[in-house]
RNA sequence: GGGCGCGUAGCUCAGCGGGAGAGCACUUCCUUGACAUGGAAGGGGUCACAGGUUCGAUCCCUGUCGCGCCCACCA
């Protein structure tokens, strides 16, 4: 006997320890049927599951699970990000817990002790997705950084290098101070900020008493200036043009150069040119020539190119030091006060980013670009939904070289090792160097060694290299036996260089394994909006530079989580909703399907617990809709055949769980989880619940043992219907109630299938309409009693008047359950309808219910003429169509058709209503 | 500056060319043997605004206003 409540804490953990056990999740296991992959968008390895993961893999497990069922051999691909830079910190924090810190240990160490913090800690999120009940292949678990991914990573960066697509290039990157690390355009975010607009005064050189102004909202860069530009027409300097300023506490003379850059309405229309720390500025110095000057160390103070008294100042302390200086010497002219966008790191949001000249490698995307473009172009990749095509398009076809160096630890170092340039005496220079790209460091031993003629040695991280290399080239000089020394790039790639090859990698590649083969290309891609860019565009650019396909047919984007009052959640506002907190109060299943119901197509979702409370609550109400059933004896029939029943009640839920099938069905291939929920929900509750079973309830309270059987089987049919149609989004409460309410052990977990086969599932008409004419009456009475005031213990009779043959005979076949349901002393046919009768019309008949003493005369007619009103509001408005000459010239045929019936039914409705009226009299 | 999306019941949202829908909230009634995490009956909307296309517009087009987001720029 089942509980009055589902209690999903108790059942969740068991039942996914059976899934896991009975190796459901594994791929493979269906080699003759269709293929069907998801690959996870791996989340980070120190992440914790938030709402937004919630989200995306409810959608993907109901996609595993829906498809499953239907009997595809399903891989969903689980893994996790390696995650660069938020790993490192975590570490790194941790070790400053222990006074110890990344540079202190050295490399090495350092590396070791991440993989013992992954090992200890990392991957929490992989057993959170297990609450959330996520149908991943576990058994198939990748990781970034596997030795298998590793080897990808490294074929994938050598033969792009051997495609001259990578390379190294010096340009300005925006670079992070505090980590030291340069990060790519993408991951800089610009956040409005008050700050101040300085107007500073370079002297005129050989003018005297004469001032050119320009405005910064940095002005410690001035000391990196090289030149003042200014527009060639603009009226105001261009007899300045050709001329030099003198750069003030510098003491530097730097041209005044006429460029279309400087715009005459910007600030004072000159502007500083600062090409070491400036996008813009640095076009414009490639234009005229000018040098680079870069004024900082990595860390952000200031470097050895400035006067003495900055040096080695932090860059806002040397921002005020600077302006305190210009103003002494009465070189500020004035400082207001703006708001501007300062670019950040989209990390933390708490550093802000510096340009600056490094030396970096490049991925040349433009090529691997072109394909991925032409395939979305020819539909080999679609979006859903399809209004991210443009965004896609719209970057991709503005794509700018891809910076993939880092200068981190933790991460794939880059597979290029470096040496001196050449074995000759006149040559002994260390630099530049000579590179070496190879897969594994024995590739490249040998390939130096070729290269040199001579043994090499490989110069450890932690070793200083420039001494190796001076030692060595001392060494050779003196003709000793030497080694040359030889080390690797000490930087790592950008993470995403990895994630990029996620659709591939995880399946073997460069292998060519059995899955490759199988899975290959993925099924349905499903991300939110925020990484199309990071991820979904670059694993379209590397899979079909490398892959024969498209890493995936179709791209679901799903909409993005906001807490209960559409605000997006983050830490520092204190507003995020732990989905874990949510599963423990209200289980995992009520979970997914708020968040199901919530993912419509292109708008942001507002989730929050009084949600999530509603669909606990619907998963109560399936709990013992369920009871009923076991209460009542509903047992499953073995070979049940819905096509053969034969009760009205019987023929008409057949006909409706059929419907929901085809249609929740329809919906999940469309990727519209929202539909598919909401139909569920619908059929459970509006039909299902209030009723079938209701309708059922004086059936099994009756004698026809004939009847009670079929009903019997019937609910238990499409009972067990609705568990298959619900497992995709609520996996728990469908499992358990299949094993609890198995009369023979069932043949399988629930979670294998089957899904409803939809051919044989049968339609009858006849009995739609019957029902439909029975709930019409039972609201009909229902109406009439509670707007009458008739006590609901008070059964009171039904008198049926002018009714044709098919609602005669569905009243005679139905009177046990129209009796029941709208508590009815008797329901008989009549020519004339008693007085005191409180009527309504239904269809062509009219419905009597003679309450006597009870009736209040004036209520009722009110009552009636409201529905008359009605009624012949309908048919004005339907007459003033059909009256409009084009309208019946011009519309469809079809569409006058039903006009017309609409207008007849309501003109018989109004009659019958004005009978009723004139009756009261 | 370019682009995308959104303004529908008090709230959150679905619908998107021919009768305005759901959930929550609200009102009234019901502690009837599946469920009060429930049931029944109700009230509530010139579908942002203005034009246009159409026989017909909440739905398509244009514009306006408001809100949100993305990209670029920011002396």
């Amino acid at each position: 006997m089942l509980d009055k409540t589902f209690n999903p804490g108790e059942v969740e953990g068991r039942i996914y320890a059976e899934w896991e056990r009975s190796g459901a999740f594994r791929a493979g296991r269906r080699p003759d049927a269709k293929p069907f992959s998801i690959v996870i968008p791996p989340p980070n390895v120190t992440g914790r599951l938030h709402i937004g993961h919630a989200l995306n893999n409810t959608l993907q497990d109901a996609l595993a699970r829906f498809e499953r069922m239907r009997g595809k051999d399903v891989l969903w691909q689980p893994g996790m990000d390696h995650a660069g830079i938020a790993t490192q910190l975590v570490v790194e924090r941790q070790l400053a817990e222990k006074q110890q810190s990344r540079v202190g240990l050295g490399r090495e160490k350092f590396l070791e002790e991440v993989w013992r913090w992954k090992n200890e800690s990392g991957g929490a999120i992989t057993q959170q997705l297990r609450r959330l009940g996520a149908s991943a292949d576990w058994s198939r678990e990748r990781f970034t950084m596997d030795d298998g991914l590793s080897r990808a990573v490294v074929k994938v960066f050598v033969e792009l290098y051997k495609q001259n697509l990578i390379y190294k290039d010096k340009r300005l990157v925006n670079w992070d101070p505090r980590l030291q690390t340069a990060v790519s355009d993408l991951e800089v975010e610009n956040i409005e900020m008050k700050g101040h607009l300085w107007y500073l005064k370079y002297r005129i050189d050989g003018q005297m008493g004469r001032f050119i102004t320009v405005a910064t909202t940095r002005p410690e860069t001035m000391l990196g200036d090289v030149a003042v530009a200014v527009h060639p027409d603009d009226e105001r300097y261009k007899d300045l043009i050709g001329k030099f300023a003198i750069l003030p506490l510098a003491n530097r003379r730097i041209p005044i150069i006429a460029d279309e850059y400087s715009d005459p309405e910007k600030g004072t229309g000159a502007v500083k040119i600062t090409p070491g720390h400036d996008f813009n500025d640095f076009e414009v110095g490639k234009r005229h020539n000018l040098p680079v000057l870069n004024i900082l160390n990595k860390d952000g103070t200031l470097n050895d190119t400035v006067p003495e008294a900055y040096r080695g100042l932090d860059r806002f302390v040397a921002r005020k030091t600077i302006v305190g200086d210009l103003e002494a010497v009465e070189l500020l002219d004035k400082v207001e006060p703006i708001t501007h966008a300062v670019p950040h790191d989209e990390k933390t949001k708490t550093v802000v980013l510096e340009p600056m000249m490094t030396e970096q490698w490049y991925l040349n995307v433009q090529p691997l670009a072109d394909k991925a473009i032409k395939a979305v172009e020819d539909g080999r990749t679609k979006f859903v939904p399809d209004n991210w095509t443009g965004v896609y398009f719209n970057w991709m076809r503005n794509i700018h070289p891809w910076c993939i160096s880092r200068q981190l630890w933790w991460g794939h170092q880059i597979p290029v090792w470096y040496g001196p340039k050449k074995v000759v005496e006149q040559e002994l220079r260390a630099y530049p160097f000579k590179e070496f790209v190879a897969q594994t460091e024995d590739e490249a031993r040998k390939e130096a060694e070729t290269y040199y003629g001579a043994k090499v040695r490989f110069v450890s991280q932690d070793e200083n290299f420039d001494h190796a290399l001076t030692s060595w080239s001392i060494e050779y000089k003196e003709k000793r036996e030497s080694v040359v020394p030889l080390r690797r790039d000490p930087d790592v790639l950008d993470t995403w260089f990895s994630s990029a090859l996620w659709a591939f990698s995880t399946l073997g590649w460069p292998d060519e394994t059995p899955e490759l083969k199988r899975f290959y290309p993925t099924s349905v891609l499903v991300t939110g909006f925020d990484i199309i860019f990071f991820w979904v565009a670059r694993m379209m650019m590397m899979s079909l530079w490398f892959m024969p396909d498209v890493p995936f047919k179709t791209v679901f984007i799903h909409t993005r989580v906001l807490d209960e009052k559409g605000v997006k959640m983050s830490k520092t506002k204190g507003n995020v909703v732990d989905p874990l907190d949510l599963i423990d109060e209200y289980g995992a299943d009520a979970l997914r399907f708020t968040l199901a119901l919530a993912a419509g197509q292109g708008r942001d979702m507002r989730i929050g617990p009084s949600r999530v409370e509603v669909n606990r609550n619907f998963a109560t109400k399936l709990w013992n809709a369920t009871r009923f059933c076991e209460i009542n004896g509903c047992e499953t029939v073995a070979d049940f055949d819905p096509a053969k029943v034969t009760l009205t009640p019987n023929q008409w839920i057949v006909t409706e769980t059929a419907a929901t099938a085809r249609e929740l069905t329809t919906k999940l291939e469309a990727l519209r989880f929202n539909e598919a929920a909401s139909a569920a929900y619908h059929f459970i509750y509006d039909v299902f619940c209030d009723w079938y079973l209701e309708i059922a309830k004086p059936i099994f309270n009756g004698s026809d043992e004939k009847a009670k059987a079929e009903t019997r089987a019937t609910a238990a049919w499409a009972r067990d219907t609705i568990f298959q149609l619900l497992h995709p989004l609520m996996p728990f409460i469908t499992e358990e109630l299949w094993a609890r309410t198995a009369v023979m052990p069932r043949a399988s977990m629930l979670i294998e299938g089957p899904w409803p086969k939809l051919d044989a599932l049968p339609k009858f008409e006849d009995a739609s309409r019957a029902m439909n004419w029975v709930i019409d009456l039972v609201k009909g009475v229902r109406s009439v009693r509670a707007e009458m005031n008739v006590p609901p213990s008070a059964k009171i009779a039904l008198v049926l008047k002018d009714a044709d043959a098919a609602s005669k005979a569905t009243l005679a076949a139905n009177s046990d359950v129209i009796l029941t349901l709208a508590r009815l002393s008797s329901a008989d046919v009549a020519d004339v309808l008693p007085k005191g009768s409180a009527q309504f019309v239904l269809g062509e008949a009219t419905v009597g219910l003679p309450l006597g003493d009870v009736i209040d005369f004036a209520k009722e007619r009110a009552r009636l003429e409201k529905e008359l009103k009605k009624a012949e509001e309908e048919i004005d408005r339907i007459d003033a169509k059909l009256s409009n000459e084009q309208f019946v010239s011009r519309a469809p045929e079809d569409v006058l058709t039903e006009q017309r019936e609409k207008r007849a039914e309501y003109a018989a409705t109004a009659t019958r209503l004005k009978e009723a009226v004139a009756r009261l009299a």
